[in-house]
DNA sequence: AATGAATGAGGTTTCATTCAT
DNA sequence: TATGAATGAAACCTCATTCAT
């Protein structure tokens, strides 16, 4: 079924080039018409991959989520905590652009749906504890809390970034960040 | 000039009134008809008092950063860093609600303008530099890319209250930063 | 509450200004532009007073089949059966245009709406009885389905009327109809 | 010319197999997609049979009514009134899910066309008159305008089936238009 | 000052039709 | 011939804003 191949992957394309759009204005400063035009296609086209403008941006965050998961999977770990803290901080700072538009279609994500309604769709229970099982597992934590917590910091930079005027640089927020959580690992738990 | 104070406060109790459906909705998601039934009144008297739902929104932005000031500048804040620091977790949990909405309008604000436009303005431009100040004051901190970074975390712990499931709370989680910081301080300059 | 008054009338009037478009070119063929136009307001103000092109429409009908019910109750009716049928003919010819509309929107009725669907709503489970029970009230038949067959007689001179070109009127039609009806109880029933 | 044979034959097949959903639905509430999706055939095939969802609609419109024609034609008919009336029922029923079918497109057309439309176009000039010849020349009635009024009759039945509730079969409401023709005639014509 | 009906530009979406393959 | 992705005009609908009362 090749078709079948080419169309998902095109799906996906499109999804990538939504990204910056979404990322940048947020879902609903961007009309199905810039996104088109910026896809190079007719909206007509665009609602013949997605059934809606909503159902677009839902499948946006699944796949940047799915993204993201790769991403940790597949990064260089190191062993001991310190050398996963700075393992994480290469995976940030290599990834940058993408984890900072994540971020922010993650906040436009949840102004727009209930979290009732997110609680109840399996899709995004699933996504919505994603950074939690991935971070903890990327550090090797036990303490799911305190991976969540760290992610928790981490997307504070991220969103800083979008109101960024260069002054301070993601690079270095975060290398303040590693620090800062090898001060603390090292006080609490000295391995 | 009795009259004109009145005016002058009832706007403000307006804008505080938008300010939960704004900080939970989004700008974009709430429109002049549930703001002016939120309010009480119609939406010819939400006009009466502002020439436009942007504007509403953007004085929203002023007040509440003036508020915020405020809080500041009243706080005890204590005399060690340390002292300081716990001053300022104080200051957080008692103003839970203000603080987390303020984090939700102040995303929404910078997806609704452009870097540019917040510049040319001086009074987005006084309130943009707000918190650094604020903040590098309120811990006596001369290093003010640290006292921005700071503000930067704690940003990250509010806007995770808007997702929020409930299950690790803003206490909590204001006085795990507490603690890294302090252990951070600790280790990079111990006074 | 003169207000809610006014406009429940309001809303009234605009029904019956829809009422001639939608007969004439049936549901789908007519936009909210056309309908707008054609009752002098804006498109915003035809949602002010109903939520949906669909629910206008089934208001309509819903009103339509009112006045119906009204013309059915205030109409003479005379003593013996078949001057209980002459009064049905002058109720016909006296409201032509209101019967023949009538016709025709109630067949865009139903190929808009699926049986189960009308079935579920009480409002048109009523409507849909109201013929049978019109007529059958009307000219004291016991035979509910005699009663509702003549109705059907009956509609098919109205839904030819939509097709008209003139040839054949109405009135002449009625009165054929009246004479085979006539013939036909004296036949089989002569009290 | 067995090609153009078996391409006509196809389009025939074509056209009866849209013949259902027009009926059911009507001709503005069926997309060329679902027709397409219902003959099993790409969106394309149809435009390579039919020029345009019109043409589409009109051609069905003609088949349709050739083949009542030929229905009408091929049918017993008996020598007196009252057997040729029987004659008539008989091959309605017969051929119930045909006839009723066809009225609905028939209303359907008329709200797609002007008048004067279909007086311009000799096809449709020809097919409009298709009842009236048909049925006088069946019953073999002089008296033209008698034979389209019976025809209009069974239409208000044919029509009332589409609304069916299955509570009172066609069989029965033609045979009870039968018995009322009958006598009719038997009043106003005893031959 | 206050009301809320009215406006209309512009948003999302549909769908008959075309066309590269 | 056949496919179905692509087009884009036009449909339905929303909502910030205005204005007669």
């Amino acid at each position: 079924m090749p078709k079948i191949v080419d169309s998902e992957q095109y799906r996906k394309e499109i999804l990538y080039k939504c990204f910056d759009l979404f990322a940048e204005k947020g879902y609903a400063n961007v009309t199905t018409r810039q996104l088109s035009k910026e896809l190079g296609i007719s909206t007509g086209a665009m609602y013949h991959y997605f059934p809606s403008k909503q159902a677009l941006f839902e499948q946006l965050v699944e796949e940047v989520s799915m993204q993201e998961f790769q991403l940790f999977k597949t990064a260089a770990r190191g062993h001991p905590l310190s050398e996963r803290i700075q393992a994480l901080e290469m995976l940030l700072i290599e990834n940058e652009d993408h984890f900072i538009k994540q971020a922010a279609i993650w906040v436009d994500f949840y102004q727009h749906h209930e979290i009732a309604e997110i609680n109840e769709n399996p899709v995004f229970q699933k996504i919505d504890r994603r950074s939690q099982q991935e971070i903890s597992e990327f550090l090797n934590l036990t303490d799911l809390k305190l991976a969540r917590f760290i992610w928790t910091l981490i997307n504070g930079i991220l969103i800083e970034q979008l109101e960024d005027d260069g002054s301070f640089s993601f690079r270095e927020q975060i290398h303040l960040l590693t620090q800062m959580l090898i001060a603390y690992f090292e006080k609490y738990s000295p391995d």
